[in-house]
RNA sequence: GGAGAGGUCGCAUAGUGGCCUAGUGCGUCGGUUUGCUAAACCGAUAUACGGUUGAAAAGCUGUAUCCAGGGUUCGAAUCCCUGCCUCUCCGCCA
């Protein structure tokens, strides 16, 4: 969230981000809202400023004690007033997104900047197939079987898809750990609502989520939930930062309102596995950091032999929560389509302060940290690209190298 | 799920209605002493939100915070209620 001061100080900026955004949001109420607050606050304090003195003086007589029951009675209205204030505030603030960075394009997603390509499309002498059918005749993806298991937008591997899966999973953490220096975590996959807040899914995404109603608990849509919060109201030592995490988890979600889109195979399922990292940072890095993350997720799909490009998300196409946000689309051949594989975000202190986590710097001052995270890679797609661009004619398709320590040497999978 | 104990300043602990704007010890920081280090001694030691002075750095000042939220009272760390969390034991369990 935004610092409630930034906003009554820079309120063209806040409005103006607002604006880029394509949002339409409103901002009067809050700046209202805070001054009148603010000249409550003036009036409360003052009087229990009285109230304190005269309790201190200690044993009161009948007339004190008298005068005191009244002066209870106002600062208890007024303590009424500001309550009442404060969660409409606190509430309204929830809403509203984090400036966007000056160096992001403005407008909508046509104006998304590609930054750089990396690899040639491969040419093939047959018409590739796509990855459901490719699957289906190698018999390591079942879509009817997860479909009856659990309904539409689920996936069921088999055999060797389903160690491809775990192969892809260990590949991805041994790089970024043995490699890319982050620390390897496991979390709970589900979490609660004040976790869910911290990192901004809710209140505004609540209908996205998966959630258990008896428990107040939501299936976590990303690694970013828990890890994040891990340092949620912790006061981590300037010595420290970076700190750099990783994780797999699988991912769930809702995708409510987005029924008919990619509904086929694995593009856009309710469950998928991902790795993810995360970052908490000084904020004075935390841009440089973002490139570095960017690139630890790039050399994923390098490393996997895939095509892909970076792309710069604009104004209108950037998260509720992020400043500055790169995607990394890799090519499949098969649905012929560029799929959307990592997410690279700089959320400044947006989470930070929402979860509020600091920072103690060698001046002893608290600042809060900005974090950072990214897919490093999400599967589900990955999984495509791979069946995609290493499908054969005869229908098998040749594991990338990196991938075949983790497969038992195997170099093919074949029916 | 059942029974019990508990949650106080970075840590440890004191505090059972006004002397608590929370004491003490440890730690940390600054200083004195010292050839250097240690010890000893002296001092400091939170956060948030307001108000105010200032160009700024910063200062002064008020309020709140003893897990959280309610309640009793002129007055709550202290009494009552609810919730959350931790620990111990029992039950169940991969």
């Amino acid at each position: 969230m935004l610092d409630i001061k930034f906003i009554r100080e820079n309120t063209e900026i806040v409005k103006a981000s607002i604006k880029n955004r394509n949002l339409k949001l409103d901002i009067q109420e809050v700046l209202d809202l805070d001054s009148e607050r603010r000249k409550i606050l003036v009036e409360v304090e003052g009087l229990k400023a009285e109230k304190n003195a005269i309790s201190k003086k200690g044993k009161p007589d009948k007339t004190i004690i008298d005068e005191m029951k009244a002066l209870s009675q106002k600062v208890g209205n007024l303590d009424i007033k500001v309550d009442e204030i404060d969660r409409k505030l606190g509430n309204l603030l929830l809403y509203i997104p984090n400036t966007v960075h000056n160096s992001i394009p403005i407008g909508s997603p046509e104006n998304n900047i590609e930054i750089r390509k990396y690899g040639e499309p491969k040419k093939f002498d047959f018409k590739p197939k796509t990855h459901i059918e490719i699957g289906e005749d190698l018999d390591i993806l079942d879509f009817p079987r997860s479909s009856k298991i659990s309904g539409s937008g689920f996936c069921l591997f088999k055999g060797l898809g389903a160690l491809l899966e775990r192969a892809l999973i260990n590949f991805m953490l041994d790089l970024h750990t043995r490699e890319h220096g982050y620390k390897e975590i496991f979390p709970p996959f589900l979490v609660n609502r004040a976790s869910m807040t911290g990192t901004g899914q809710l209140p505004k995404l609540e209908e996205d989520m998966y959630k258990l109603k008896d428990d107040d608990l939501f299936l976590i849509p990303t690694a970013e939930v828990p890890v994040t919060n891990i340092h949620r109201d912790d006061i981590l030592d300037e010595s420290e930062l970076p700190v750099c995490y990783t994780a797999y988890t699988a991912c769930f979600r809702r995708e409510a309102g987005s029924y008919g889109k990619d509904t086929k195979g694995l593009m856009r399922v309710h469950q998928f596995d991902k790795v993810e990292l995360v970052k908490f940072v000084k904020p004075e890095t935390s841009f440089d950091e973002l490139e570095k993350l960017l690139n630890n997720a790039e050399k994923v799909l390098q490393r996997l032999g895939l095509v892909y490009r970076v792309v710069m998300l604009s104004t209108g196409d950037i998260s509720f929560a992020a400043s500055k946000c790169y995607d990394i689309e890799a090519w499949a051949p098969g649905v012929e389509k560029n799929l959307e594989v990592s997410s690279c975000s700089n959320f400044t202190d947006f989470q930070a302060r929402r979860a509020n986590i600091k920072y103690r710097g060698k001046d002893k001052k608290l600042e809060y940290v900005h974090t950072l995270n990214g897919s490093g890679v999400a599967m589900a797609r990955t999984v495509i690209c791979i069946l995609e661009n290493y499908q054969q004619q005869d229908g098998s398709v040749v594991i990338p190298e990196v991938l075949r320590p983790y497969m038992g040497g195997r170099e093919r999978i074949t029916k």
